[in-house]
DNA sequence: CGCGCAGTTGACGAGACTCAAGCTAGGTGG
DNA sequence: CCACCTAGCTTGAGTCTCGTCAACTGCGCG
């Protein structure tokens, strides 16, 4: 990220939060619970979702290493998380880094940046939840994933699906049944093979990407700083 | 806003921008183009939209005074905003900006709020795009509006629906149709008037809260500060 | 007065959801 | 080491919501 922060400054950080690891399956955010902490992750994989009262669910995201968890609104988590791998994080008082923002004024830029990036991410998955078929919504969805992953410095291929058939649906706003066809359709294409149920590899990218509408994964990455 | 900036901060910001109208129907930033601008919009609404290659649009927010607009990927904007009503705004150089900012911090705190805000909006909007029903989609557009409208020191009722029904149906996931039967059957139903075209009034609104799935709204208004 | 666009209404069809069986894989215990 | 067990996945059949196509209405403006 272009804006690092020092040696210093990170131990400053360091001196305020506390390491912990839990393991796949734990919800430790629950939206519209009292929001005291933040979250910074260091590994595994996380899903972020909201709910509707009849229990519908919409996942929003699905959070890797370096990625921030715990926004609020009136003093209550705006949405749920749950472990969908073992997960490490760092946790933070809330309190206690909003003093030390006061004094860092880069923290408060690179949150910045990831809220940016975020943004962008939400609008992107706007067309796709509003305006992309069940077909595209999968391509689209392997894409980002794999481009995602080249953007941490891992393979492009395979691509690593932690998450369930159901997780997918409720992100990519489908049922498990659409979300399994789309699968096997495009495995009997010839464009993507399965290896178990939580990995996929793509054969054919180019014919991938026109499906998904050639916003080649999630874009090429970064945001430009400042709105 | 809860970190207002001082009239000297406000005075830097004037020296570098540009104000300026425009009517409706212009397209003022077009996806993909260079993104040398921002814009903070003072008067009138917009529509900001994404296009897919066939023509498929997705609007991802309908922006009013005091909200930013320009945010950009690879130096390019990663959206197209299209005035909906004769609308004005401030209009800054994004390098000059930049400048300012690592003067005054205070602006990228603000940025952050209003980052932050849009974020939770987007993610409200993910699960109506993802989950909900038409009947739902309408009821809680109107109830947002709504509560905007209050949120700005406006009355609650009529609520003004300055864009097309095509615009409604590209926010939410429809068609025009789709928005004309589905707001046809709320009238029907004594839930709503409607008033023209360009204007509703709600009657019920804890009916339509509860056709919503009660998220009243765009939610209870601000962020809490960080993450 | 009439043209034209936005909106409404209707008939029909398609894509995704629902419900219901089977099937697989990975984990457990004998 | 193997058989079982179960959650998760796949596949199928039928249904329904919403999209498509088309006609009509009504308002605003020249």
């Amino acid at each position: 990220m272009c804006h690092a922060l020092s040696a210093e400054e990170l131990a400053r950080l360091a001196a305020i939060m506390a390491r912990q690891r839990i393991e796949a399956g734990t919800t430790f955010i629950e939206e519209g619970a009292p929001a005291d902490e933040l979250f910074n992750l260091t590994g595994g994989t996380v899903k972020v979702f909201k709910l509707l009262a009849d229990g519908r669910c919409q996942v929003t995201g699905f959070m890797m290493a370096g990625d921030f968890l715990g926004l609020s609104r009136g003093g209550t988590y705006a949405y749920s998380a749950t472990a969908i791998t073992p997960v490490t994080f760092c946790r933070f008082q809330r309190t206690q880094l909003r003093g030390l923002v006061d004094e860092l004024p880069k923290i408060e830029r690179q949150m910045l940046g990831l809220a940016m990036n975020e943004l962008m991410a939400a609008q992107d998955q706007m067309v796709l939840l509003g305006r992309k078929t069940a077909r595209e919504r999968i391509a689209s969805f392997l894409l980002a994933l794999s481009a995602r992953a080249v953007r941490r410095g891992q393979p492009a291929n395979p691509v690593g699906l932690p998450m369930t058939r159901g997780d997918i649906a409720d992100y990519l706003g489908l049922t498990t049944e659409t979300v399994s066809r789309s699968l096997t359709q495009l495995k009997g294409e010839g464009l993507i093979s399965l290896k178990g149920n939580h990995a996929a590899t793509i054969l054919d990218t180019g014919a991938l990407a026109a499906i998904a509408g050639i916003e080649d994964g999630d874009g090429p990455s970064g945001f430009d700083h400042i709105t």
